[in-house]
DNA sequence: TTTTAATGTAATGTT
DNA sequence: AACATTACATTAAT
């Protein structure tokens, strides 16, 4: 039924006709140079030099519009590699069973395990993400007090944390992860400030 | 000594009744939540008991602040000493609404609109809060025609772009993360209409 | 009102 | 775990 809208959805991104194959050339060629794809030259580009019909070489990376939404890899049984679940509106990747197949057919055919495996990766990484927890007030206040006394809890007191403020334990352990981060900065900051201020005064002995 | 959070980190590291630390505290906020939670045991915690002037039994573990007790600071020579690394600086931040009021009042009566202008921007650089950026034409147009391509810039490309535009690097990377997120709700919108229009006209059949 | 620069922080990947 | 980087939700300036 969402057969049409869902061809359409990767349609301008993933015609009908590239193979599966140059489709994941693309994208595990993104994983070695990011942000080095680029086949044109800054100059040319700040000399506002404008070749409008130009196609360039290279398709941007733009993750949550790429192509490989219909491409379906088969879970691994290497855990570290797992594909986070799909928190995603899954409409647009709800495929039919035949086409799963045949895809991982031809991946498994095609490309060697360390190409699936960063592809996947690359699949995680716009596909899975999590949606952005939304702390309560409450549960805030509560982590920052525990976190005054103790930066680095351990499992046991993580746990209670989760069940007492009913969230999961990996929720708590990032936020002590980020938390963490955010004190080293904000101390690394009052340190320059303290050091330039130091600098500049001395300046005016 | 450095048994409290961020708000501590500063003034463990510089000499107490300097204007230095007092400075730097109000930097990195938190003034207010100084006194630290003190009980260990998280029941008391979770159940929100304050013991407010209770002090920690045990220092917490914060590695990176255990390092830089020999940095030696001067008084400071220069009452005025301007803040020009964070915006964070609430110093003039603490006005209430009738305070308010008054200022709009006499604002519209006294100043002209660029006047009113400037102290507007004045006064959101002491709220914290950085003068929003003007981009010219020109460079908007660059950013644009570099992000068709490449809508990752590394740090390269970014610094490249700062230099050629005349724009500070994080201008640059700020920018880049807007833009990312505009094409993807842009985007997003789009297959919302496509399936709304996929639904809407099965229901014809 | 709409667009978008700026901010804070949750989540991810790498080492 | 640290760290750099990203996405994402908000705020506020235009």
């Amino acid at each position: 039924m969402l057969a049409e809208g869902e061809s359409m959805a990767s349609t301008s991104l993933c015609p009908a006709n590239t193979s599966v194959s140059q489709n994941l050339q693309k994208v595990s060629g993104f994983v070695e140079n990011k942000t080095a794809q680029c086949s044109f030259s800054i100059e040319s580009i700040l000399g506002l030099e404008q070749k409008k019909d130009v196609i360039p070489a290279v398709k941007p990376h733009r993750p949550w519009m790429d192509t490989c939404t219909n491409l379906v890899l088969r879970e691994d049984s290497n855990p570290h590699m797992q594909i986070p679940v799909s928190y995603e509106n899954s409409l647009f990747h709800a495929n039919n069973n035949a086409m799963q197949e045949e895809k991982v057919l031809k991946c498994e055919k095609y490309f060697s395990v360390t190409e699936r495996l960063s592809f996947k990766r690359e699949l995680s990484w716009y596909r899975g993400r999590r949606p952005r927890t939304a702390f309560t007030r409450n549960q805030i206040e509560v982590l920052e007090n525990v976190f005054k006394m103790n930066s680095y809890p351990g499992i046991d007191i993580r746990e209670e944390l989760a069940r007492k403020l009913d969230l999961d334990e990996d929720r708590i352990q990032i936020w002590f992860q980020n938390r963490r981060a955010k004190l080293k900065r904000s101390h690394r900051e009052s340190q320059f400030l303290m050091v330039k201020n130091t600098f500049t005064s001395s300046l005016l002995d």
